[in-house]
DNA sequence: AAAGTTTACAACCGCTCGCTA
DNA sequence: TTAGCGAGCGGTTGTAAACTT
């Protein structure tokens, strides 16, 4: 049987208040991301590391790109989606400034309505590029390196981002450019999130 | 205006992976 | 070699807001 993370009885659950928000930030901006299993007790919060973890990933870091999702970013994320499958973590790597969370979000609740009105199955491997909807993403420019994503297993080499084997990109899906990333955020993101947070 | 339904998204849960002793 | 731990991931759930009847 598995140890739980943490006393379920000594933490709080469900959202968090402004406080909470304030504490987690403070701690973070002062320490840095350290280890989340005693962040909680460091920080003064009644949360499960997990749990701070989360909110400062999806909601709180000041990177993050806050909004509704622009039409290339949809672009990317089906075309990403056709070629990762559910890799919500590696698709939210290539898109500056959203999280997995959001993406998966956003995939499940308006992708995928999109795709089934469009009448492609949205589970199924899709091939894009002769819709006009999905119109050309900017890819890398020759001289960009592709972004460091945090990634598991094998998943540079699916990507061939490591191997240096240029072929490899696009042995497994010859339609693809597999070079698949949006431009990096502009510091005026991080102004933004400076604002109340709702 | 009130009740019921749908949508969007924040947060939780349980699992796997990688690291280390 | 392996057991234990922490971090991270993807699936799922809960709920507030928006919309419809």
């Amino acid at each position: 049987m598995r140890k739980p993370c943490c006393k379920k009885e000594e933490t709080n659950k469900g959202a968090w208040s402004q406080e909470e928000d304030q504490k987690l930030i403070a701690h973070i901006q002062k320490h840095g991301e350290g280890c989340w299993r005693s962040l909680p007790k460091a920080a003064g919060l009644r949360r499960c590391g997990k749990s701070c973890r989360l909110r400062w990933i999806n909601y709180l870091r000041p990177d993050l790109k806050r909004g509704n999702f622009e039409e290339d970013e949809e672009d990317l994320i089906i075309r990403l989606h056709a070629l990762l499958g559910n890799r919500w973590s590696l698709i939210a790597g290539r898109l500056p400034g959203r999280t997995d969370n959001e993406v998966k979000n956003h995939w499940n609740s308006h992708i995928r309505k999109k795709l089934t009105q469009m009448g492609i199955d949205p589970n199924k491997p899709h091939k894009l590029g002769g819709t006009a909807s999905f119109t050309g993403i900017s890819f890398f420019s020759k001289n960009q390196a592709p972004k460091p994503v945090n990634v598991h297993r094998d998943d540079n080499q699916i990507l061939g981002f490591e191997s240096g084997v240029e072929s490899n990109k696009t042995s497994c899906v010859p339609d693809l450019n597999l070079d698949l990333t949006l431009s990096t955020p502009t510091s005026t993101l991080v102004e933004e999130r400076q604002q109340p947070i709702p």
